[in-house]
DNA sequence: GTTGGCACTCCGTTTCTCTGAGTGCTAATT
DNA sequence: AATTAGCACTCAGAGAAACGGAGTGCCAAC
């Protein structure tokens, strides 16, 4: 059954009414906030029938409706309007995300304290597992007992580990295994370095020493590490100034549950997608882990290059000022998607071009 | 004035039974507490000089006593008694520790996380800053847009970037750079770097396309990075289970004052070190920083190696364990030394050694 | 110096009342 | 049939009052 137009309008602003004083709203300040031109006898009945078809709820027999979640669902997929930014606000994100343009491996990080700032909220940052392969490898003889292996990889970064060993090495076998590794093991993922590949090369090499193992296990764990993606979230505290998270119990839930990096990796799961939109909204119950049950999760989704994507976002209370937070965060993953997306590498003399560093954890 | 043998009984009675119950003290507890022989009305009398002393405080009048700052700080010094750790948490924290051996770059998250579990209390571990220099340089010609530059530095770690060009250069003047900068910028620290350096190393290579520059401002970074030090803290919210936060607003200032990590490294600025101990404890009004005058602090130090100090700690309310706290600490600090620590290399065959990682943030 | 006794204080809790916003229903109106 | 005015009813939250009890401070006796 679809919603009469003055049912919509009077959802409408019973979850705007709602979201901006976090308090029950009653059937004359529906009259005043909608600007209808009805009574609020006849609001009651409407308030009556959104409350019985599951949008709306009541906290007792006589106070005002409180939007249920359905009734957010509903009010961020048909009601809301698109919010715009005003200049100031474009202003300071396009500043914040330039400056930070030269650390792309703290992008993530800023990016994360930037849309905290802008939405009070704690802001989660997500990176999307990537198919890693080993581009390039260099294995630099230091001393008889030490060499560094150094692994250029398909995204552009840089790792490296120092190997110490208890016992003495020839420059000549490093040497040799650099070769070999480059001729045998670039452009594999991780589940194409087999054993056997290993053993192969270790016989070519002659190597008794097991150095070959050694590097492959780091290759193999380098290549892993990228495989499940990375997670953060920043100023989780800000939660606490919201009057849902008043109760300490609560807010600790919530608050260890977001801390831990499994866990926010997992957040995007319910992929309720309310629309055509780059941002996605995960509304109170729709959330999978019961912790979350009355908090909000909105994220956008911004290109991060080689084919990969990320995740900026924020968790809140339900009740949540949707249409201002996704504005700031499609406008902020836009601009990621601007610094780091696809295509073409800044150009500029004089201003070196980094793309990538490493970025070990 | 000394305090009399019954004095520094009672004082430590009220210390340990408040920070047992959090409840104020009371003259009959006491008595049965320090199991005295003497009635409540003497200790009345006690309780009222050690509070004109500035030792205790009353919430109101016909309340028991609370512990003052003054209380605290005399209890750790001189009254309380070192804990000695099961044998079950000395496994704990052994196994816990000895696991993430392999793991160094995230061995400070790690015992951070260990110390947070094994108090209760959110955790901090800063290393100390260290004067670093480059021991050798190795910059890798990819291609004729590209190489990579990478750094083993004093204190065993490497750092790497990859540097793309907007234009070409030839493997040679690679070449040429690397042996350069090995020749003239090995053992320098970030302030021997000068311009002059800079530019008659770019002479030297004849380059003009600003490889020197590029390369020496790599390494004034990565220099400079290690020299203020590093800071993190995990599990802050778990100070919500404590009854001193369960005012939001309070908890917040303080959580939000400690995620910075700016905030974090100033913290052991106040070093009044309570006797030979190499734990610190900062109780209450000790602290610099407003936001933490009615919290405290406890940190033990570690040798990180080459030289350099860390510390790994705990923040929490003025009415802790002191004593549990600080045996934990230590036995982690001493593991940590142990782990880390000057001196050699733990030997093994087959298992590789590695000292160091990169460290990139 | 120590002790028992006693009046006094004052916090935290419970109980009660009161208030007012808001509802749901009914009967009248359009 | 939809809307409206009117009215009785509900109930959370605020405030006032009463209560209980842990604990003190002091005094007089030991």
């Amino acid at each position: 059954m679809e919603l009469s137009e003055r049912k919509k309008k009077v959802l409408a602003a019973v979850v705007e009414e709602y979201i901006r004083t976090a308090e029950p709203v009653g059937s004359k300040t529906v009259v005043a906030a909608a600007g209808l031109t009805c009574s609020s006898a006849t609001i009651r009945n409407e308030l009556s029938e959104l409350t019985s078809l599951g949008y709306l709820e009541q906290p007792h027999t006589s106070a005002g409706r409180i939007p249920a979640a359905q009734g957010y669902r509903f009010y961020v997929n048909e009601l809301m309007e698109q919010r715009r930014l005003s200049d100031e606000e474009t202003d300071t994100i396009n500043d914040r995300l330039n400056h930070r343009l030269e650390k792309p491996e703290q992008l993530m990080g800023d990016a994360g304290r930037l849309v905290g700032q802008l939405t009070g909220y704690p802001a989660v940052a997500l990176s999307g597992p990537r198919a890693l392969t080993v581009t390039r490898f260099d294995l630099l003889y230091v001393d008889a007992n030490t060499f560094i292996i150094v692994l250029l990889l398909s995204n552009s970064t840089v790792r490296n580990k120092l190997v110490k060993l208890p016992f003495s090495v020839d420059s000549t076998l490093i040497t040799k295994l650099s070769a070999l590794f480059n001729a045998g093991f670039t452009n594999l993922t991780d589940s194409e370095i087999t054993p056997v590949l290993i053993s192969a090369t270790e016989r070519a090499a002659r190597d008794n020493m097991g150095l070959t193992s050694i590097v492959a296990a780091f290759v193999i764990e380098v290549l892993n590490s990228g495989s499940s993606g990375e997670a953060m979230i920043t100023g989780e505290s800000s939660l606490l100034q919201h009057p849902e998270f008043r109760d300490p119990d609560k807010a600790h839930r919530v608050i260890s549950y977001l801390s831990d990096s499994e866990h926010l990796m997992s957040l995007p799961a319910t992929t309720v997608n309310g629309g055509s939109s780059k941002v996605r909204m995960i509304i109170g119950p729709e959330n999978l882990a019961e912790e979350l049950k009355d908090s909000s999760v909105i994220m956008a989704e911004y290109d991060a290059g080689e084919g990969q994507r990320g995740l900026i976002g924020v968790v809140g209370p339900t009740r949540m000022d949707y249409s201002a937070v996704a504005a700031k965060l499609s406008y902020v993953a836009e601009g990621l998607s601007r610094l780091l997306g696809s295509g073409e590498a800044p150009a500029g003399f004089g201003k070196m071009i980094l793309k990538g560093d490493t970025i070990d954890e």
